[in-house]
DNA sequence: AATATAAATGCAATTTAATTGCATTTATAT
DNA sequence: ATATAAATGCAATTAAATTGCATTTATATT
């Protein structure tokens, strides 16, 4: 995923600050997910815990990053689509948990929506699939 | 939900303590799922935070109960189904997160399943809804 | 009913995650 | 170049979860 960071901050109003594209960078290095704890882990000596978080949160907050949670309750974190914006995030595809590597895909599969019972109104609805990720997968053949 | 804790904990072989018999009856109580937090307000002058813990991972891994994460990362605990045993949970029903009372409501909606791509073997599928519940829905009416 | 023993509990201490307040630094508009 | 509002870093706090260990308890056996 090729992103220009310097084009994704003035989009939103946001300072242009180095730790700030960092995150992006960083998140936008792979395709998969990547844990608050991870990004830490990689950006812990350059940026602050804290900034981090705030960063974190407000990415989530304009539409940029989304925030998928994972049998732990630990955050992660993705791209999200052009679609998303400030008011509204349209991340409805489905979250591919390997319970292998405990890599977070984002999968361009279409969430089937089904029918709620009667008096239960759905606004978005979020579907995580957990097994064996490709890659696992080769691992598994191979060996 | 009427159940019983004695039958429930001879069933899996499981000690008949006060503390457990107390954890199921409280879980019980409700229809929809219940938060470690609330747990820990309702039963912490009874039972050490700690033991709170241990008997719902227990549960958790005997199939008497299954987690919910929710969205904030906090772990959400409901009565399993009678499919559920120890080695595979068989909870693959819709849970409702109601984004106004934040309760989470296990519905009898059969969950849709979708094609997983090429490489990627999902084994179970979990699907979350977000909206209004019927008892809100109900109380915005009514105002 | 008394006893043995393995398991469960409670408590203290530790670890980890997340939040808050505030002083300092920095981006950017003028 | 300067002003100023925003962002960052640091210290302190709050909260969630885990670990180790001494004590208590459930239950199987005598
Ligand atoms: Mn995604
Ligand atoms: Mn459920
Ligand atoms: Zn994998
Ligand atoms: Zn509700």
């Amino acid at each position: 995923m090729k992103i220009d960071p310097t084009h994704i901050l003035k989009e939103h109003s946001l300072k242009h600050t180095k730790q700030r594209v960092r995150v992006l960078e960083e998140i936008a290095l792979d395709t998969v997910a990547i844990s608050q704890p991870e990004l830490e882990k990689k950006l812990g000596k350059e940026i602050d815990r804290v900034t981090l978080y705030r960063i974190l949160n407000i990415y989530e907050d304009k539409g940029i990053l989304h925030r998928i949670m994972d049998m732990n309750g630990t955050a992660n974190y993705a791209i999200c689509s052009s679609a998303c914006s400030e008011d509204h995030h349209h991340d409805e595809h489905i979250h591919f948990n390997c319970t292998n590597c405990h890599k977070i895909y984002c999968l361009d599969v279409v969430v089937p929506h089904s029918t709620m019972p009667k008096g239960f109104t759905a606004k978005t609805v979020s579907t995580t699939a957990y097994g064996i990720c490709e890659k696992c997968n080769l691992l598994v053949k191979k060996n």
